[in-house]
DNA sequence: TATGAATGAGCGTTCATTCAT
DNA sequence: TATGAATGAACGCTCATTCAT
């Protein structure tokens, strides 16, 4: 949750945050029932406001829709940037654990997997959405994870591999399980999410691993 | 498209394909909206049917919408199935890139595409169906997986992995590619279908690459 | 129940009787749901026909209720006057009690329950139906009762009433007491059908009786 | 007509009237067409207001019509207990007539017809309305009867009957009365509403006439 | 600013009616 | 004659959007 409380008072809240309160209640209410099935009078109430006030300052449904995404988005990732460690004092391979954890800690958050799911579902609606995503998430993510693997290769930690090549494997690996482990179904493998993220970056490195003679993918005919 | 015409004649058409004319308009409308957005008048629209039409072979809306992920899913796996090739002259490494071959030219389908990001999208709020689509899909894929990873591994190929987590492994490197393979983004990257899956199958092999002293990838034969 | 069969395979119904079997279908289920709730699928399927041949027979709905309410109608008071009896040797207080005995049991049959009811209550949606009705069972009824009732007075055993308005007095006991004793209302007072007839014959002739000092309507205000 | 115009604009209306506009429109339009054939449009347009302001104050269809009727039948019956004269300076034969006077009066005006036609119509269809009506109007209008009556049979007024049957028997004669006297049947044969009254009343204290030597309908007091 | 009653277009669903076979 | 698949108008109900207060 993004810590507004369902029922509170009305006298309470400032008017200046206004549209951060429709907006995160937007976050729960889209996020459960995506855009065509939330109902604007359910984020009205969430919000503690009237369905009238979420005009004064969304033009309507969809701009509220975008714009929560949008702001959700940012938010999240400006959070984790801020937040990320710089060590210079760890290996490459310490220096990617880290952000990948920062990364799953950030992508296991219900508010990120709805956010993800909603961008998923609508797709092929909103291609500017999409690719404002795109741009806000994938690419700075990709920047910041091309650095750490980069300098995996230059100190010989890793092979010599194309770093956003492998900044796009290891994150698509996380991204399937981070859609799916909120099943039951994870629960009952007994995968938790430790777990999922120590095998994840197990096979990661394992794929990184600098082995003297290569293995390659094209099978032997003798 | 799947090969519906769209303004045909309506008094010409085989009573035995409704149900399927229904089913394909399903898929693209469904696809394209989402379940709680696809209007009943379009699907029946492009399967050249009326809107009443519908009701004469599916009780409602809902139920149109997971007989729709149902047969075009497992429709998808039972031919899967049983064209997998189970050739017993090739290498593990092999046997596992042509099976993910056949994989990944699936969920490079556009309505296997439309309905994985149905499935991910209504994850919330459907459950029976993320696990029909569980069992029938994930399950059944894991199963055959299983099979060939495990003999790559009693024949040294790979490094002694547990198959299942290996399997989910390859598969979530593929899905999140697969669902993003569909924007323009990759495009721009010059990723093609085929440069990916080259990618993945590169860094999957050698996430399972045996230690340190072997050579060559192909099999033990004593 | 007018002896039609739910359930009889087709093979055997002739083709002359597919109009009653329609008749007796809709009386049914014209019956059970009123006018506009009844449809037509459920009084084919009853009828044991398709909902195409009913059109073979009646224009539409509304002509085949209409033709149900009339050929039930004239059916049940053409039976009612033929096993009347008329019995000469009896006096008029017993040729009334038995014509009412008569007129009470055709009331308390379910057939003629739905029809009344219908006829109420689309009393004013179908003129032309109500004065059938009108014409067909109250008047004809009518008729037959002044007769007996006249008799009653020219003998001394009522005393001088106006026939019709005597007819009209009874008959219309027994008909409020018609519309709700199917209820279970009465059931819990423990009112059969026996006892109501009985009940109502009591009063009425009590209303007749030709009571030598006569007790006028209008309060004596000493 | 219950004073609702129907054409009036729409800006100038009492919001706490709404559902009472709405309630006025639905007994003329439930009144007409029976629950199943009235549209909620019809309503809406008759009460000036929108088909989606009905769904404000009523959840659905089915309740606006439930509401209807016990709001009509309800308000009226309160009206009667509470106006019903009890005038102690009265022949039990007086205040019967009074009371009566007064039930007549209130079966003949259009909304309780209405009312009545449809709990008739829905007799089968929509037992908790029936049992509603029953309690509600049935009973309570029986025990005020119950009391005048007995107070007859005590002063010696009536002959010994149990004031219960008594009761059902008198309301019998004007209940059939009320369903049909808005035919144009009952004008045909000159019976006006006043004629119908006295005549049902003649008989009714007719059959309650004491046993022979009784010659004045006075109390005794002795 | 904020409200929430009111609107009305829109959609899912039903079913009387038609018509090719 | 008889069928029943197909139609499409109609209606109950929802909810994004507006606007008088």
């Amino acid at each position: 949750m993004t810590g507004i409380g369902e029922h509170e008072p009305k006298w309470r809240r400032l008017p200046g945050e206004r549209p951060q309160q429709i907006l995160d209640a937007a976050i729960e209410v889209f996020g459960d029932h995506g855009l065509a099935d939330a109902r604007l009078e359910d984020i009205a109430k969430l919000a503690g406001v009237s369905k009238g006030t979420i005009y004064l300052y969304f033009p309507n449904k969809e701009a509220l829709f975008k714009e929560m995404i949008r702001q959700t988005v940012v938010d999240q990732i400006e959070r984790t940037e801020r937040d990320l460690c710089n060590d210079r004092g760890m290996s490459a391979t310490e220096q990617v654990r880290i952000f990948m954890r920062w990364w799953w800690d950030l992508m296991r958050r219900s508010d990120y997997q709805r956010i993800y799911r909603l961008v998923i579902g609508e797709l092929q609606r909103f291609p500017e959405l999409v690719e404002f995503f795109w741009d806000e998430v994938i690419v700075r993510r990709q920047l910041l994870l091309d650095r750490l693997i980069q300098r995996g290769v230059d100190t010989g930690e890793f092979r010599p591999v194309d770093p956003t090549t492998a900044g796009r494997i290891v994150t698509s690996m996380f991204s399937a399980h981070s859609l799916w482990s909120c099943t039951h179904f994870y629960e009952k493998q007994q995968l938790t999410d430790e777990i999922v993220f120590e095998q994840v970056m197990d096979y990661f490195f394992h794929s990184l691993a600098p082995a003297a003679p290569m293995v390659t993918a094209a099978p032997n005919r003798p």
